[in-house]
DNA sequence: TCTGGATGTATCGGCTCGATACATCGACGC
DNA sequence: GCGTCGATGTATCGAGCCGATACATCCAGA
């Protein structure tokens, strides 16, 4: 996946931040939940991405308000720092292909609620042509060699097909209730509006 | 992914060079037509895996009839081999987790045409209870954090779970059609009635 | 003639993931 | 009290995947 990966990852652990500070494991959980259907991250790419956020200052080890009595090394409960907080906006102001791919797609998705409208208008369209795409490749092949087929084979084709062609039905409308939302009342501001 | 993610790649070379013999550009072009929807095989793995099936002799570079008659170095055709089609046996009756995970499932479905029926039976429930799991888990997760959830997660899961719960009723058709088709006529042999 | 694109083989580094190790804690049975 | 089981919790490792890239040939069309 290459780095790629990586900046997805690195999203979704800023976002989950910024709503509260949490440690590791509850944090994964939550990503799991969220994404559950999804996508699934590991501890293997979790805790280094903690740790490269944290020397890179973006996050910090929140300190509990009492130290224990005893030296109960335990939790590390990470919060996000200004600096994370302003790679967070970054992250989430960029549409390009790293926002609109299976992988990444869906964490994005899951963190609308903090960005900018025309943003998500931008991502939401260029799923969509990525999944136009792949069902003009999927359909031209499919037209090339349809005779020698198995019925197997097809039913997994049209399977895939539906499913991708149910997604873009999706899609268009959420991009027509985006619309609708723009023109009605665009002074509505997604970022600040949250307590 | 480790070596669970191999075994795919190895069962899908090998059942694609049961058809007829390729080389590696064109396998992959048929591979990832045959699983647009699903998924993408990448030279980075085809090529290393194709030294492996050949180190392990179960398949065979095919010298062509006539070698061109300048020292035109060019494809390379591979074919199965008998140890090949023993090991594709093999693999093709193996119904276990690591048939009906997300990554697999496509591959092994793909190849139903040279499955024996019960395994197929098998595979479909398999994967079946996997994906109803999921479900379970993500409804459960869901009605814990109801109220807490912005309406872009919101829709997420609903779209989710929606989509799971459509491949669910998908596998319902499937596995009703083979228990009808293997009460109505067992007689059926999968792999050898090919031309 | 030249240029761009499809065909074709192959590798590398960065990264992911399942498995695993290890530790603490509370609940439950006995 | 005491064992033990599962959930919680931090962390790492090796196997191996994948995007990018390099390099070469061939052919159609400007």
């Amino acid at each position: 996946m290459a780095g790629g990966q990586r900046r997805v990852l690195e999203l979704a652990v800023l976002g989950s931040l910024h709503e509260t500070p949490l440690h590791g494991y509850e944090l994964r959980k939550r990503l799991n939940t969220l994404l559950g259907m999804f996508r699934a991250f590991s501890y293997g790419s979790l805790y280094p991405c903690l740790r490269s956020l944290l020397e890179r200052g973006l996050i910090a080890e929140e300190q509990p308000a009492q130290p224990p009595i005893v030296g109960g090394r335990s939790k590390i409960v990470y919060k996000l720092t200004a600096e994370g907080k302003e790679r967070l906006q970054e992250l989430l102001t960029q549409a390009g292909p790293s926002a609109w791919e299976d992988e990444s797609f869906g964490v994005h998705f899951a963190f609308f609620r903090h960005t900018e409208a025309e943003v998500r208008l931008r991502i939401l369209e260029g799923r969509r042509s990525r999944l136009e795409e792949r069902l003009d490749s999927v359909r031209t092949a499919l037209a090339r060699t349809r005779e020698r087929l198995d019925s197997y084979t097809l039913e997994l084709q049209r399977h895939g097909l539906e499913s991708v062609e149910r997604e873009v039905r999706w899609l268009n409308e959420l991009i027509a209730t985006e619309r609708r939302a723009s023109e009605e009342g665009p002074a509505t501001d997604t970022t600040s509006s949250d307590e």
